[in-house]
DNA sequence: GCGGAGCGGAACGATCCGTTCCAGTGCTAT
DNA sequence: ATAGCACTGGAACGGATCGTTCCGCTCCGC
């Protein structure tokens, strides 16, 4: 079953092209188990040799780079995929759903200060703060949405979420689910009191696009 | 200012009453942040040598094993603090919250697995679990909480709120009431659909009291 | 056939960390 | 007074881990 990517190749060729997925698909499962990896496992799992691995990616900073790079992306997708529902809350709830269930949280933010960032990345990180800041906005104005949430709940909700991690994928993505339903009760207006504390300000939560001392 | 362990003690008996508590609370602020701390830094933190700590604690896993333990009896100390409040709703959510409060969920559950647990140890979680059960059902005899929440879910909870982790531990501790407050929104009874995907299984979250391989 | 792209995995060197060891210090008992 | 020792700080050690390099092999593409 070639995938896309491999289609009209043949031979040695194909097995290198199969084995860029393996590679990065991998890497993937295995650093979101655990940011901590080493870079060993990641080839153990994709079923190739270190070689293979150091072919594609000079480093392992270069690899994690890569991979919280392709998680930022896809928050991106799923932020502007939420722009486009016209109903400012089905688009939040929506936008969380998709962030949650694609597990990106833990890819961007959990392997954020693990290597020396690109300008480019941060351009990423930036606008992708932007768009969080105007998928709240739209949800505030439908008026489903607390008056005391801010931007930086969004980011709190995620990191609850994604802590709940268990040996199997599927049930994983389950009971994240049922944790972030009770999280967004939480953000939906009601009668009763205000949220406690004084809320995240900007900065406080997630900006850790720094390199670890 | 001497602690109530070293009234009556002078000298030398005195530091060493001091150490034992300096590196008891050094320990916890530093597994807590991160369970994989080198022993050093706890030494560095407590600001005694290696020595001091080796006197009182034969191995490394000892002194985990008795954080944990610790940790366990804190968390029993306030499911019966819970169990004395008469409002089954009052005492389930004053019971997150002090569980929260005192940041005994990572103490136990991401301690555990990390040495060989004591049978002693093993009944206290026993008991822990009871405990817990019966929070629950006098909360939804109350009819405050939600048909569809099982006991299981406040593991949920306390997983998520544990993962808000700032470098401040005051604002920490206010981020997570902000996050317990949300959840303890989608715990409450409402008119509107059930929480999604089958609950946590018994055991499937939590259940971690073993020698990770 | 042959050159070399691509591969698996052993080997290496650096780093980290738990534990041990030793020399110093000052209380305590005599 | 002082000998002894409980206690300490921190250097030293040995084993484990991990990123990276290197080497010998395979087998496609020309």
């Amino acid at each position: 079953m070639p995938s896309p990517t491999e289609a009209g190749l043949s031979g040695r060729r194909q097995q290198a092209a199969h084995n860029d997925e393996a590679i990065l698909t991998a890497a993937r499962e295995v650093f979101l188990k655990d940011p901590r990896s080493p870079i060993a496992d990641v080839a153990k799992r994709a079923g190739v040799g270190i070689s293979a691995l150091y072919r594609r990616y000079p480093s392992k900073d270069e690899l994690l780079r890569t991979l919280c790079h392709d998680g930022l992306r896809r928050y991106l997708a799923e932020a502007e995929a939420a722009l486009a529902e016209p109903d400012g809350w089905v688009a939040l709830t929506g936008f969380l759903a998709g962030v949650v269930d694609a597990d990106v949280h833990s890819l961007t933010v959990h392997l954020a200060g693990t290597f020396t960032p690109t300008p480019e990345l941060g351009a990423d990180a930036e606008r992708a703060g932007r768009l969080a800041d105007e998928i709240v906005e739209r949800a505030r104005a439908g008026g489903r949405l607390r008056a005391d949430v801010v931007v930086q709940d969004i980011g709190l909700v995620l990191e609850g979420c994604a802590a709940i991690r268990l040996p199997d994928e599927g049930r994983t993505a389950e009971l994240r689910r049922r944790v972030l339903a009770m999280m967004v009760a939480g953000l939906a207006r009601t009668d009763g009191p205000d949220l406690p504390g004084p809320p995240p300000a900007p900065g406080e939560f997630g900006g850790r696009w720094r390199k670890r001392a």
